[in-house]
DNA sequence: TAAATTTGCCCAATCGTGTGAGCAAGAAAA
DNA sequence: TTTTCTTGCTCACACGATTGGGCAAATTTA
């Protein structure tokens, strides 16, 4: 690798020179201008690159932001890339690594720590995990930045997106829709959408009877037992409660729903009326397609970068940072004839 | 940050005394049992951690791994979990840089070249692009491994799996279940797929007629006309050529042909069987359940990274890894009575 | 002509780490 | 008692970069 030494020799100066003009001080060193075109074009003919490991070091951190979560599903390629694209943009590098259980965090961590992260970056991050986190990182000092988290911490700046409202908004949609028995289900680690079900069944003086709603837990993790559990569940709201319109708490959620629906002859939309949440691109390959409260998970991704860096910069940061969501109407559900 | 010379001080030794005994040279350099014991307590106490950046810099190699992709869908998220999986196994560190477009590539490698990664993967990386990795990273020289691309190439190693075994077994699947009429709706970078269909259907002696095959292309970004214009191909291939199955080269392009044929009063299975390829998550969320040929996904990025570490090792890597699919039979296809 | 100032660049220390060479003290051999 | 060997550690340089201080030559001022 060609280091400042090599241009330096090749223009026939000395490698703080080289430095110095590099780093566009060249006036401020008063370095002749016939001297930096001649560095200039040896940078460039032998293919210059700085060393950034070496300027890590030199300057006691560096520009790696440890991107730390489960990394499955599509959303999360989605905030990432919206982090990536937003980190390239402002010269930081992303240093991802993968938490598959709790235990990984301190690994992960230390991980980070050895490279000098600047700061770290935790996409959803469930309650156990937070505190593992906030263990591991409270020696290391780094910034964090929190993103698709349903925990607020003062410890650390959060971004989201206003899925309470996005879930209000998808109900209040139904019910203007001439929908009043309105069912949930919920996920009970994501309790925002069920409270925006909630607000918006209460604001419209309806009252959701028992059996209209369903918190699943996301923890255990994915079983044919909870799968089934949850199938069964839906069944009975379906053929018992006989509700006209279900707000998941997600998309594939609504999708199951759609598979116990189908063998029970209840056509959606003109049976059933559903709405989910998440905005996943196969929300859209669904029979029919699904309509959806969307997150704006690239944005979150960028929103993350950006309040990172302010924090680093020592700026002021709003603690919680929440982005809208887009009600997404597709075309499964449908408006109904007000019953008395 | 607390440095060897921290710990040093603090252990009432020299620095390099401290390095030697954290890099196990203590009987080599035949430091004292109990001078070990005080650096080794010492490092703790402070909690030491090295300075990759400073390591990198002495090595004059980092164990840095650039991944240059476009990180989109949850394909690449599986991919890139086993990536990170197998790095963290192995001590290395990643890199991701998007690829948005082809003049991102020279932008990335340059990325990856100032933090003297040691080798660089290519995921999902099209024609086009392959061109332009080369080029950048020819003056870089650290060794490229690509996955999940349709191109090989002497010039480094790529990891696939074999969707050409794929989808033959898929298709000799709904062979053996009867089926004649057999339609192929491919994708025309990823030829390997229908060269499977056609290879099933010609050892059973059936000739594909007219209209039974249909090749879309990806590299146009999806818009509103592509999949309209793949729609109303579907709506042909079910309407006027009557076909009782079809494979399709991918689950999004199966599910997309859930919702053709759902207007049309066919129903899946009986009247119409269908396979995909991918082994997304929500393939089996489509009503019903797709039967689809999986990829390793996750398996392809760890032997990515496998198979990298051995070439930067020096060993000798075959220079085309492939993993086998495997056909997940859910319930989108069925057998049906062999007409004559 | 001598002193002061400016110009244009180099020297050397520094970051955190690794490592070959060397040095002082004690032990063993002559 | 002197020589050799071993033990146990330190010294000093290197990696690639940044940066304050300084130095010689050229130029301006007195």
């Amino acid at each position: 690798m060609v280091t400042l030494k090599d241009v330096a020799l090749r223009a026939g100066v000395n490698h703080s020179t080289v430095s110095y003009v590099l780093n566009g001080k060249a006036k401020e060193k008063r370095i002749a201008p016939a001297t930096c075109e001649r560095i200039l074009q040896a940078a460039a003919e032998l293919g210059y690159c700085p060393n950034a490991n070496a300027l890590a070091v030199k300057r006691g951190s560096s520009r790696i932001i440890g991107v730390l979560g489960s990394l499955r599903g599509e959303f999360i390629m989605d905030m990432l890339r919206g982090i990536s694209d937003e980190a390239a943009r402002r010269d930081f590098s992303l240093q991802p690594r993968t938490i598959n259980a709790p235990k990984d965090i301190p690994v992960a961590v230390a991980g980070c720590r050895s490279y000098r992260c600047c700061g770290l970056i935790g996409m959803d991050f469930m309650p156990a995990e937070h505190a593992a986190l906030k263990a591991a990182a409270r020696t290391f000092g780094a910034p964090i930045v929190m993103v698709d988290t349903p925990i607020a911490d003062p410890e650390y700046v959060t971004v989201n997106s206003d899925t309470f409202a996005g879930a209000r908004d998808a109900v209040r949609h139904l019910i203007a829709g001439g929908h009043r028995r309105i069912g949930c289900i919920g996920i009970a680690e994501l309790a925002s959408r069920s409270a925006g079900y909630h607000a918006a069944m209460a604001e419209a003086g309806l009252r959701p009877q028992t059996g209209w709603v369903y918190e699943m837990l996301l923890q255990p993790n994915s079983g044919p037992g909870k799968f089934d559990a949850v199938a069964q569940t839906m069944e009975k709201m379906l053929v018992t409660e006989r509700l006209s319109a279900i707000f998941c708490a997600s998309d594939p959620l609504a999708l199951q729903l759609f598979q116990v629906a189908a063998p029970l002859g209840i056509a959606i939309p003109d049976d059933l009326s559903v709405i989910g949440v998440a905005g996943m691109s196969y929300a859209q390959l669904g029979v029919p397609p699904l309509s959806s409260v969307s997150q704006p998970f690239y944005d979150m991704g960028r929103q993350t970068v950006i309040a990172l860096e302010q924090k680093l910069s020592g700026a002021a940061v709003a603690p919680e940072i929440v982005l809208p969501t887009q009600l997404v109407l597709r075309r499964s559900h449908r408006s109904i004839a007000r019953t008395a």
